[in-house]
DNA sequence: ACTCGTTTGTCACACGTGTTAGCAGCTTGG
DNA sequence: CCAAGCTGCTAACACGTGTGACAAACGAGT
């Protein structure tokens, strides 16, 4: 803090030579211009001087700094320990060493857990950097065309369709994700499958959820697949009464919170899992379940989506063009303690 | 891309003022210099096109851009699951947040998984920010020693001790947890505690656990304490000599994996765990442990070193002066399936 | 002696912003 | 009428770096 920081003006100075023939040194232009001799004694004087290249004032000139941003809509990472983000993070992290960039993490905020935007009062701070990452889970519209307008390169993590605005997103297929956890259980020999959601089936996600079931099911035609009613969080009655009618020997549950909940009125109604039923879920979120039972169902590979989205990135900046790219993210079955062969097949 | 972001000078043109006039209002300057009707002008010029102060330019004169660095001298986010630096993340995140500072990572390396270093050929990187939380097992004494000869601005997570080098750290005190879990111990009823690790007791560490758990012992006059022979991983039936020469019935492990080592032995021994003996753990890593057994013992509590860690590079960036300031973070009780009352004592 | 090409650099501008000194024009006091 | 002060703004420098145009020295060919 006391002395100032050694810049090309001292190392061209304690060299003996003008400050431009240090930045050529420097930037490895001297193919044929500068001599050995004097390439060495510049290089000794900065070693002696600690000379190191002031970072803002590079990229001021050279337009990039090599760091690519990444803004959550959320705070990054929770208070819950539901770490949504974090492997997100993970394989952008992975994926950024491997291209050579570092990251930015916009954690300066309001410090009010929402409301994060990305254009404030002291600028964007997407000028900070070449590119960047956006997350979350609800994102300012009016933020995103902005940034499509003024050209900036940016990944968003997520489908997200904004009317008149198209751009690069990677997601993970829950559509795929659905189908793969349900072909498992006819794979196991289900042949009665119940599908079941606690939110109406509107959402972007909710849709792909409920066709990729579908899909899997409509694939075999020994296979009856029966939408049960929405909601068994309160009503147990009616869950009951719906398994009953339709004779299913297992449920997709579009959620682990909704197979937590169907889970629960099964064992209160003396109902087995896996034994008399199979549960399987379509995200996978952590969730408390009674001791020694995990939920069967998909993971969502969260790693692979975010190292992907640095890989659009990266191939952005290194100046791909063309028009937006969309990407889905294949999900991975994931084997938990909820599914098994149905009772009349395990006989 | 095609065409340049607005300037303050096309603002002011907008405006019909000159540039200065532009920047006094951007950054509040103009107490009583500059009329309402200048500055609404300037103010809508802004808006109309969408200028945004570019940020390198705004860093290379202030010198500061409110961004603190996090490095680690092994990849962030390893590929075992065992996420260790995360935690530490999680809270210096959370304190960048409230002080108001941008993180950024530094990840861009050789790839290599190991070696990463601070000093490289395209100059420094801590260059880059302002300050730096600085993280890792294995440390280069020879890098740590040059920064803080250069005055540079970082705390170090973990107690590092550098001869005739003195700097800013922060660590759990795993002294004090050490004798908070052994204390546990104390309380349940146990009066014969035994003392068991996997690796000399010579680091730092090992000895800070060794010392407190001992700590705690000679607190009480009733409680025996005994140092069972180390390195229980392959030798079964010394340890179950150990036991049953000195009787105790419970023990303090050095980490989770001796515990996990132990229960092992006693189990296959039919030694049951809790009833028969009690065990804690004095560090929290992640470990497989049969189905439903969770450790007894200390939580790190990671988050409150890394958010401490940026509290004090914070107040050194506010221009605290001062000497090295080394900070212990209290270790909390975590609660397992590991440590019960005594046999005797229950009965 | 004069031109020409090569080696070895240097000059000067650009990047976008913060800030201080100071300049016109006006008002006010004497 | 003149000095002094206030209002509203601007000129100019600084921050540290990258780079294209250009210049000085020098040897070689004619």
């Amino acid at each position: 803090m006391t002395s100032r920081r050694a810049t090309q003006v001292d190392v061209a100075r304690a060299a003996g030579v003008s400050r431009s023939t240090v930045s050529l040194i420097l930037n490895g232009r001297e193919q044929g211009r500068i001599p050995p001799a004097t390439r060495e004694r510049v290089l000794t004087a900065m070693r002696e001087l600690n000379y190191h290249p002031n970072w803002a004032a590079r990229m001021l000139v050279q337009q990039s700094n090599r760091v690519i941003g990444v803004f959550t809509y959320e705070t990054l990472f929770p208070y819950e320990e539901d770490d949504f983000f974090y492997p997100f993070l993970l394989g952008i992290e992975r994926q950024a060493t491997h291209e050579g960039y570092h990251l930015l993490l916009f954690t300066r905020g309001d410090d009010t857990e929402s409301s994060r935007g990305i254009y404030r009062e002291d600028g964007n701070i997407l000028s900070m950097v070449d590119g960047a990452v956006l997350m979350g889970k609800h994102p300012d519209p009016d933020e995103i065309r902005r940034l499509v307008q003024e050209e900036r390169a940016f990944v968003f993590i997520g489908r997200r369709e904004i009317a008149d605005c198209d751009f690069d997103w990677v997601a993970p297929d829950y559509r795929a994700g659905a189908r793969l956890a349900t072909e498992r259980l006819i794979a196991l020999g289900h042949t009665r499958i119940g599908y079941i959601a606690n939110s109406p089936n509107s959402g972007t996600y909710d849709i792909d959820r409920l066709e990729g079931s579908k899909d899997a099911a409509a694939a075999h035609n020994s296979v009856t697949f029966s939408l049960l009613p929405q909601s068994p969080f309160s009503d147990r009655s009616t869950l009951l009464a719906a398994i009953e009618k339709e004779h299913v020997t297992s449920i997709v549950c579009n959620s682990n919170e909704t197979l937590a909940h169907v889970l629960h009125h099964l064992e209160t109604s003396g109902i087995n899992v896996p034994d008399d039923m199979s549960l399987v879920s379509l995200t996978d979120d952590r969730v408390t379940l009674p001791a020694g039972i995990e939920p069967s169902g998909i993971h969502l590979n969260r790693a692979a989506v975010g190292a992907e989205a640095l890989r659009l990135l990266a191939d952005r900046l290194s100046g791909r063009e063309g028009p937006p790219i969309h990407r889905l993210i294949p999900c991975l079955l994931r084997d938990g303690t909820t599914a098994a062969e149905p009772r009349a097949a395990a006989s």
